[in-house]
DNA sequence: CCCCCGTATGCAAAATATTGCATACCTGCC
DNA sequence: GGCAGGTATGCAATATTTTGCATACGGGGG
């Protein structure tokens, strides 16, 4: 049940549809927490039936019209209080982890690419942290006490970003040294 | 669908009953994918039923009866092939994160114990990373191609743990600061 | 003898998440 | 005019995961 509060969360400062949403999801809670639209539409409904997100519609120019989430107040109770209750992990699941408990000399090459791949994505993300990061929180210790808990779950985005790097590197190269191996014979 | 794979990979070298897989995965690639034992149960049962699985009833002393499965050869090859195909990777969903975007100055203390919980248990998981990394792998190169995969798989565990204790002390610090600021109106 | 604990397997229901659509508006391009 | 693409919301069917039981064996302690 903690998509919903994600979701809250996500409307503490500002309203937004559901599109909306699930854009800033991609960008940046949802770096912690990934939820699909429709997830996110049918969460929204949910929400505003148990009174805890207000809905309006808005008419748009040159686009379609939107649905407007905000929260109520019963809304920001319940996140307050929710704050207070257990936490759980759900640790990631990751097929190329389990992909190297397999590792061969058949698809040494294969685990080889995708761990480039992964490489090269995480680099991606990291240039948009670090974006970010110059961007609006260049002098965290200025800003509101809100801000700066946001602040830390990017600096955690970071340097796990920055640890997977490393990870990919030392991995890649521990496998070109046994491809090399493998290729002597 | 890869939790069917996780759970063939894991019986790569050895048959396990049902119950002992859960435990494994408790230990090892849990650490990676983690599944309940209800999920290992169904899911031994449907690899069985596709014929990547046999199974074999073990009468034991002591002890209630366990049903033994061993990856078969049609097994061997879907998980084979499997490792060609493209991988996925679930973000790791954290309520505590969410949290954190929720900071204030009255949960900054529910927070500050909660990160703490997060620093302690961490700290375990590396002990026993540790442990499994000296004993096992205390010389990665020398061992066969795949147990240097499994390998890799516990080596990003340790980074991502040393990581991530590095973010509790850092987060706890600058909590500590903002906390004592507060108390000091 | 009874209860708890560890071993061992399982069902059923509910909650969550994914997949594959479907609709509709408007803009810009060819 | 047609088509692609971004905006915007949604349904329905599956698949996956979690929750809450339920059963049963045998050992050890009180």
């Amino acid at each position: 049940m903690a998509l919903s509060h994600a979701i809250m969360t996500a409307l503490i400062e500002d309203d937004m549809s559901g599109y909306e949403l699930a854009k800033a999801f991609d960008a940046s809670l949802g770096l912690f927490w990934n939820a699909s639209h429709q997830q996110i539409y049918q969460e929204l409904r949910k929400l505003a039936e148990k009174g805890w997100l207000n809905r309006r519609k808005v008419a748009q120019r040159g686009k379609p019209d939107k649905i407007l989430y905000g929260l109520t107040l019963a809304g920001r109770e319940a996140l307050g209080e929710w704050v207070y209750r257990d936490s759980r992990v759900q640790e990631s699941k990751d097929d190329l982890l389990v992909k190297l408990y397999n590792l061969s000399a058949e698809n040494i090459g294969h685990l080889r690419v995708e761990i480039g791949e992964r490489r090269e994505a995480m680099m991606q993300r990291l240039y948009l942290y670090e974006r970010i990061r110059r961007v609006h929180y260049a002098n965290p210790q200025a800003l509101p006490l809100r801000r700066q808990g946001v602040f830390l779950a990017l600096r955690l985005g970071i340097l796990a970003g920055e640890q997977y790097l490393a990870w990919c590197d030392e991995a890649l190269d521990l496998l070109a040294r046994e491809q090399e191996k493998l290729d002597a014979r």
